[in-house]
DNA sequence: GCAATGATTTACT
DNA sequence: GTAAATCATTGCC
């Protein structure tokens, strides 16, 4: 199982990499207490739409983490009560991410499960962004963090992922047009991508 | 300084 | 289907 380098999340397009970090494995922890994942669901966003945070390049305190070098996670609050977890991509200051949607739980599922408090079925254990996030125990302490190994990192099982669906995004409507941009994807196959 | 508002989830009518 | 929970950040005064 590889390790994805840092020269992965500097590509320039962050749509291809939604699309290609489908069917890799997420993981936070350490040998001891694993937490982990495959990913089924992503969201692109680019500081060229509506959509994005850093829209038009606007930086402010809550997405500075989004300028950053690729490689890194920009994590952040919303309504609230729910983290959201993306991963930071292309160069400094350009403020791409992917947003995390869901995964498929497959290390450390016990430790979830105590994590969401509440008995959930195993298939909405990590089904949408504000779940996985609780499940494994991400909050701002996470927030610009790079990838590592034995904090957070990503990897790649070599298991091709089954058949890919695109989309237009959740949860932007106040983005106008933007709301239309095919940028969501997930796995057709899989039972744990968020539902609405 | 203060009011408005979410890249959501959950529970209730 | 509708609504509440709940707060950091944002933007306007």
């Amino acid at each position: 199982m590889r390790i994805l380098p840092q020269r992965y999340f500097l590509h320039d397009d962050p749509v291809s990499i939604a699309k290609d970090l489908v069917g890799k494995y997420l993981f936070l922890g350490n040998e001891v207490d694993l937490r982990g994942g495959i990913i089924v669901e992503t969201e692109a966003y680019s500081a060229s739409e509506r959509g994005c945070h850093a829209y038009g390049g606007k930086r402010t305190k809550r997405n500075e983490a989004m300028f950053a070098i690729g490689g890194r996670c920009y994590v952040y609050q919303c309504y609230g009560i729910h983290f959201l977890l993306n991963i930071v991509c292309n160069k400094s200051s350009h403020a791409d991410a992917v947003l995390i949607r869901a995964i498929e739980p497959t290390h450390g599922v016990n430790q979830m499960q105590n994590n969401r408090g509440v008995a959930v079925p195993h298939n909405q254990l990590t089904s949408g962004p504000g779940k996985l996030t609780k499940a494994l125990g991400i909050d701002l302490n996470w927030n610009n963090q790079p990838l590592k190994k034995g904090i957070i990192w990503i990897a790649d099982s070599g298991i091709p992922p089954g058949n890919l669906i695109t989309t237009t995004r959740v949860g932007i409507d106040y983005a106008g047009p933007d709301a239309l941009l095919p940028w969501r994807f997930y796995l057709e196959s899989s039972k744990f991508v968020s539902v609405r």
